[in-house]
RNA sequence: CGGGGAGUAGCGCAGCCUGGUAGCGCAUCUGCUUUGGGAGCAGAGGGUCGCAGGUUCGAAUCCUGUCUCCCCGACCA
């Protein structure tokens, strides 16, 4: 893309109204516009880092063996009065009517739905077990929105449902979506650690948010330093039960917990290994059990023609919120520094003398030659001062940057530079191309 | 929802107390000079001062109402 070409608002002074940092530097790498309190609209280069995020999500999702569906966000009050949870929810819920004064609202989460088509797909035990998931936006009415896209009232989330015969196909259900989600954040350079979280009216063990690590997040966080080693799970077997869930146990082994839910008797036993932190919640996964199967009529027959009412769990990832935290974790005083998994573009290309024939026809051919291969490429082409370049890069935070420049080409090179290092290499044309695969 | 603050040009702000032709910096546009880390000079464009009433010869400024946004606390992907 030729940033001639392109929409991208940048600004030197953020917005009196961003507090944190990633909030801050969202609004000056023209990422996100706010439209009203909590709800944000998405400009073209953060509309390109959110898909690449829910992409990672998705592909994360889809290899624990979940299968992914849309459903819609507008959703009738009469489902929400069959679970029993309309009158329940509150004033977070934003309830709405249409035309024939028909009471609907904007989905804050979508257990009934999904309970619903499930209900009307599944028949036998054969049809189960299945995970169920989309990534949709939600809109809860916070009472306070606040954090930019950290605290939206309008978010996109990725919600995965599960449906088990029994409490141990759920647990089984469950650790896949434990191992999946640290896959996923790991994928975006991002220390995740999952955490004990209160459960709820079933008890039990299964409820986890995932924390990453952030010196600005919001909550404290207290874990073993063994955590500061990020958990990954290069290869897993998802059909494995047994492997799982040792897998599972291992990773829950070092104490992590957050304010609310220290516990003093393990936080002695660590010891000097112990450590505090500040940490941003991307996730959240529990274990509901019939919660909403059962008073919303799901049941299958069984292999001896017995009723079945599945047990369910739920699994969130803030895919929106996952951006601020991403920035939240990495960023420096010029700007963002975007892991290259969710970067909007891999390569900064600037030009330093767009008037200068040579120095056009050279910056021309390399990011032709670039973008023909595939290797997403902002191209800064407008005939600025070098410094107000750099400075924009270095704000949107692309992965590398490759400047040429008639200092360089007099020498038959252009100047590589990591983002996130700030190293910088002097290479010809011809290596920076082999470099990126072009 | 309780407490506090703010709405004046795209962004950051001054002006308000003490009513009298709406300003500054950045950004934008034009010209010239510049060009390897946010250039210099000269000029220009852009605002129904959140909205609605009221007081007054006259309201950004005073009064009343209202909307919106932000911050602190309780809740959340």
């Amino acid at each position: 893309m030729r940033l001639s070409h392109y929409v991208l608002p940048v600004s030197k002074e953020s917005p009196a109204d961003a507090q944190i940092v990633s909030h801050k530097l969202m609004l000056r790498a023209g990422l996100i516009r706010q439209t009203a309190a909590g709800i944000y609209a998405w400009l073209p280069l953060g509309y390109r880092v959110l898909r690449k995020i829910e992409q990672i999500v998705r592909e994360e999702q889809d290899k624990a063996g979940a299968i992914e569906l849309l459903m819609p966000t507008i959703q009738s009050a009469d489902l929400w009065r069959e679970s029993g949870r309309y009158d329940d929810y509150g004033a977070e819920m934003l309830r709405i009517k249409d035309r024939h004064d028909r009471d609907m609202l904007y989905g804050p989460t979508a257990e009934e739905v999904i309970t619903t088509l499930f209900r009307e797909s599944a028949r036998s035990y054969r049809d189960l077990p299945r995970t169920l998931y989309n990534i949709q936006w939600k809109f809860r009415d916070e009472v306070r929105p606040r954090f930019g896209v950290m605290r939206g009232r309008e978010f996109l989330m990725k919600d995965a449902y599960s449906f088990d015969l029994d409490e141990a196909g759920a647990r089984h259900s469950y650790n896949r979506m434990f191992v999946a989600y640290l896959r996923t954040f790991a994928r975006m350079g991002l220390r995740a650690i999952p955490m004990q979280a209160d459960t709820g009216p079933i008890g039990g063990d299964l409820s986890h948010e995932f924390i990453v690590l952030a010196p600005t997040g919001e909550s404290e966080v207290f874990y073993h330093r063994n955590w500061e080693e990020p958990a990954v799970v290069e290869t897993i077997d998802f059909e494995d039960v047994e492997g799982l869930q040792a897998v599972v146990s291992g990773l829950t082994r070092d104490y992590a917990a957050t304010d609310e839910k220290r516990d003093p008797a393990r936080e002695a036993e660590a010891g000097e290994a112990l450590r505090q932190s500040r940490g941003v919640e991307v996730g959240h996964i529990f274990f509901f059990g019939t919660k909403y199967s059962a008073p919303m009529g799901l049941k299958v027959q069984g292999p001896d023609g017995a009723e079945i009412v599945p047990q369910m769990g739920s699994y969130g990832i803030g895919v929106s919120r996952l951006m601020g935290a991403i920035i939240e974790a990495s960023h420096d005083e010029a700007g963002i520094i975007w892991p290259e998994a969710v970067a909007p573009f891999r390569i900064g290309l600037i030009n330093m003398r767009a008037d200068d024939e040579r120095c056009r026809a050279a910056a021309d051919d390399l990011y032709s030659k670039l973008t023909m291969a595939g290797v997403e490429t902002l191209y800064d082409d407008r005939d600025e001062r070098g410094g107000a370049k750099f400075a924009t890069m270095d704000l949107i935070g692309l992965p590398w940057q490759i400047v040429v420049g008639p200092k360089g080409l007099d020498r038959g090179i252009v100047e590589l530079k990591n983002r996130a290092t700030g190293e910088k290499e002097e290479l010809p044309i011809d290596s920076v191309l082999t470099r990126f695969g072009a």
